[in-house]
Order: structure tokens, then C-alpha cells, then sequence
RNA sequence: GGAGGGGUGCCGGAGUGGUUAAUCGGAGCAGACUGUAAAUCUGCCGCCCUAAGGGCUACGCAGGUUCGAAUCCUGCCCCCUCCA
């Protein structure tokens, strides 16, 4: 393997690897590794954020490693309620095995499903006994996972900590000896639980496992790392116009990063994009153009990308109206009771509110009459964006 | 077992008898601006009727006190922390 390839596994788009040095070695004596991700599958939905990960494995598994996918239907049941939501509901057998099916779906749009195992967790611990549980738990003491940045500014502040979430790590890190990974994949968040694994996998006689973290990603906020509670995210599979029209709303300040975790923009380009951008040569907008077409090109292919830039430019830029408007309710009604009919708004008190400030348009003429009678065929827009034909 | 803290709108979080539909922040929506659905600025942001204005429903649940309660009292449910 070249060094330079290997460089760039390391390098681009990579946070922290514990042991780097030692990572390096393993690739160079050209070992088939084994590459461990685990989901968990009370949320089965794949956004650009875990793409990251998912990207890099995909990069090891072109050059001839092996993936090891572990559906974590064991540690989903524990969760992990940060702050102050509610508990999660145990999942059934059912749930996680749809959850599974749906995640592997979107999971297999970045990596290559011939080339990846998937293991179930009750595979093992399905069959742990109490002891089993005595004896892996009476590895590690309280103090070491109170050390955990998010346990100890949870005790801290005096919020809860349950039991379970302590066994969480644990069960975690068994998985890695049990599948005997070489290297575990994942965002920063994730490193106490790597180091658990190595850990562990060490006590038991195992070579310890290595620890590969790629950086998590911004949300569409610009400022929160993107999460569907926190609804910032982009998912891997919205339709290539909203995905297209989701990364044009992230903040300018984020697309060189983006093109570094999402895409293979060689690292030079990005050099170039980034001096335009300080001398203000270049257009952001351009870039992030440039952004969402790649993107889509991975999740669909290069056309769906082309039409879904033709239709941010002729919808959004050129304001024009879309090729297809959907057909609404029959006219006749108020445009106030129209809006509500057709849940171009939530209540009458809001249509009544989108008329008065002007986010109403019949015909491209702004209408501040709510109680105008919509006719046959008015084509009414709503904001920016949405439209709808009466009929 | 004992002591204490708390349950407020989509979320976070103020408010401890009346100008409180409820400060503020975030999210969301809209308008302006813009080479971007970036940034920035402005407005809106429970429901219903409206020209102004008005009505109704809301602060864990159920009662009560009061001219008037998110705010006080009683009971209940739930959550958390500490000590043992």
C-alpha cells in the first residue's frame, strides 16, 4: 500500500486515531482488517453526519478490509437519555428488525453490501448469563466511567445516571471481542466507548482494538452537531431537490468542511476553494452548488443531481413557478379557509396572519384580503416556496 | 427510612394573587435585503370571530379559597438530588 494512500486514509477527514502509529503499521503489513460499526436501532435513520463514518469504512473496504456491521438490538434497549428526555421505549423483536431492515437499506447506499458481515448483538448476548454479567461488570470500577466526560458533567450537575447507562460502554466493548474487531469506526463522541472495547479485548487475550474517529458534523444550523432530535440533519435518503435545497442552507462557513468529510474533493481543491473564499473570489453559493452536486451524485447518480440544481435554480433563484403545482381542494371557499383546506396553514388564525404579512399570492399578486373567494384555477403560493392550484 | 428540589407553550427556561396568552433564548414561519433556501434586519409565532376590538381554552391531575390563581390551600400522580 502506498504510503500516500495510506496518508490519506489517516488524514483526510479523520478527528483522532488511537494508536495512529500503530494503525499505520497494520495497513502497511497489508493485513485484512476487521472493521467494526455498530448501530443501534432505535433510530434507524442514516443522515449526512453519520455518512462520515460510513465514507471511511467505504475507503478501507476498497482496498480490501472487511466490515463487520453489529446491530445493537441489546444496547438499544438501554439508550441514552441525554438530559432530559423521556426514557426510551423498549423495542420490540419486531421494531428492531424493521428498524434493521431500514438502516441497512440507507446503509448500504455508501458501503458495499457484498463486502460487508452483519452480526446480530443477541447472537452473544442472548445467551450471557448472570455471571457473565458479574464477571464483565467486575472489570472495570465506577470511578473509571465516571471519567466519562458526559457521566461526570451528569453527576456533576446532579441530573440522573441509570445503571444501565453504565452497562452501556460495557456491552459495547464486548462486542468488539466477540467479533474480534481490529479497528472500531465512529464519531468523537464515541471514544470512552472505544477505549472500553480496547480495553477489554485486551484483558481477554485479544490484540487490542483500534480506535478511528472521524469529526462530527455541523447541522444545518451552523452550530449543533447534526441530529434528527435536533432536527438539523440531512437525511441519506430525502429526495435529491430537498437534499439539494437543505445543503444551499447551511451557512457559508461551513462548506469547506463539508467538502472535506462528505466528499472526495481532492484535498489541493479544497486548498484553492479555501484561498477563493478568504480573497472572495469565489462565490459561496457557487461552492455550495458544486456541494450539494456531490453529494447527491453519491446518494443517487450525476443526473439526479444536474436536475435537482435545474429546479433549486428555477424555483428558488428564478423564483419561477415549479413544472408541477399540486392540485388543491375545489375553489369557492375564502382564500383564509382555502389555506387551512389545503394545510398551506396549520389554523385560520395563521392564514389570517400569512395574508396580512403579505405571504400570499393568487395569480403572482399578493393578496391581503382573506376573505377573497378562491377561483377556478387560481394558482396560489404561499411564502417562497409553496404552491398549489385550485380546482 | 430521612431531608430537599421540581412538573409552565415545539424545546430550553422566567414568572410566586390582578396591565400575564404568560419575560427571554432557540426552533419554526413570513417580509425586506442578497449573485445562496448563507449572513443581516424586521415582524409573527394557542384557538376562534373581527375594521377597531372581542370571545374561548391554557401553566402535571382533581378539588377548594378568592371579586380575581400558573401563582395560596387540600388530596393525588410523576420526576430528580442528597443523607443513611
Amino acid at each position: 500500500m502506498l504510503e500516500s494512500d495510506i496518508s490519506y486514509l489517516l488524514k483526510r477527514g479523520v478527528a483522532e486515531i488511537i494508536v495512529e502509529d500503530e494503525m499505520a503499521q497494520l495497513l502497511r503489513a497489508g493485513k485484512k482488517l476487521r472493521l467494526k460499526e455498530g448501530f443501534d436501532p432505535s433510530f434507524p435513520d442514516i443522515h449526512l453526519g453519520h455518512m462520515v463514518a460510513l465514507r471511511k469504512l467505504h475507503q478501507f473496504q476498497e482496498r480490501g478490509h472487511q466490515i463487520v456491521l453489529i446491530v445493537a438490538d441489546w444496547t438499544a434497549q438501554i439508550g441514552d437519555p441525554s438530559g432530559m428526555s423521556a426514557t426510551r421505549p423498549m423495542l420490540t423483536l419486531e421494531q428492531v428488525k424493521a428498524n434493521a431492515l431500514t438502516y441497512m437499506q440507507q446503509f448500504f447506499k455508501i458501503v458495499d453490501k457484498q463486502k460487508t458481515e452483519i452480526r446480530w448483538q443477541s447472537e452473544w448476548f442472548d445467551k450471557f448469563t448472570l455471571s457473565d454479567i458479574i464477571q464483565l461488570t467486575s472489570k472495570f470500577t465506577v470511578a473509571q466511567f465516571l471519567a466519562r466526560d458526559d457521566f461526570s458533567a451528569r453527576y456533576k450537575a446532579e441530573k440522573p445516571i441509570a445503571l444501565t447507562e453504565l452497562l452501556y460502554p460495557l456491552l459495547q466493548a464486548y462486542d468488539s471481542v466477540a467479533i474480534e474487531a481490529d479497528v472500531e469506526f465512529g464519531g468523537t463522541d464515541q471514544k470512552f466507548n472505544f477505549l472500553v472495547g480496547r480495553e477489554l479485548q485486551s484483558m481477554m487475550g485479544q490484540r487490542p482494538q483500534q480506535c478511528f474517529m472521524v469529526p462530527l458534523l455541523v447541522g444545518t444550523d451552523g452550530s449543533q452537531k447534526m441530529s434528527k432530535s435536533l432536527g438539523n440533519c440531512i437525511g441519506v435518503t430525502e429526495p435529491p431537490e430537498q437534499m439539494y435545497g437543505k445543503v444551499m442552507s447551511i451557512p457559508d462557513s461551513l462548506v469547506l468542511t463539508y467538502f472535506e468529510l462528505l466528499t472526495d474533493v481532492p484535498d489541493q481543491e479544497l486548498g484553492e476553494f479555501r484561498e477563493g473564499l478568504e480573497k472572495e473570489k469565489l462565490n459561496p453559493m457557487m461552492l455550495k452548488k458544486r456541494l450539494a452536486r456531490e453529494i447527491i451524485a453519491q446518494l443517487y447518480d450525476q443526473k439526479a443531481a444536474a436536475e435537482a440544481e435545474g429546479h433549486f435554480e428555477r424555483t428558488v433563484q428564478r423564483k419561477e413557478k415549479p413544472e408541477e403545482i399540486a392540485l388543491g381542494t375545489k375553489s369557492g371557499k375564502s382564500l383564509q379557509d382555502y389555506l387551512v383546506e389545503n394545510r398551506l396553514a396549520k389554523s385560520k388564525s395563521e392564514a389570517r396572519r400569512l395574508i396580512d404579512q403579505g405571504a400570499v399570492y393568487i395569480n403572482d399578486e399578493r393578496v391581503k384580503d382573506a376573505n377573497y373567494t378562491v377561483q377556478k384555477d387560481d394558482i396560489i403560493r404561499v411564502g417562497k416556496r409553496r404552491y398549489i392550484k385550485s380546482t
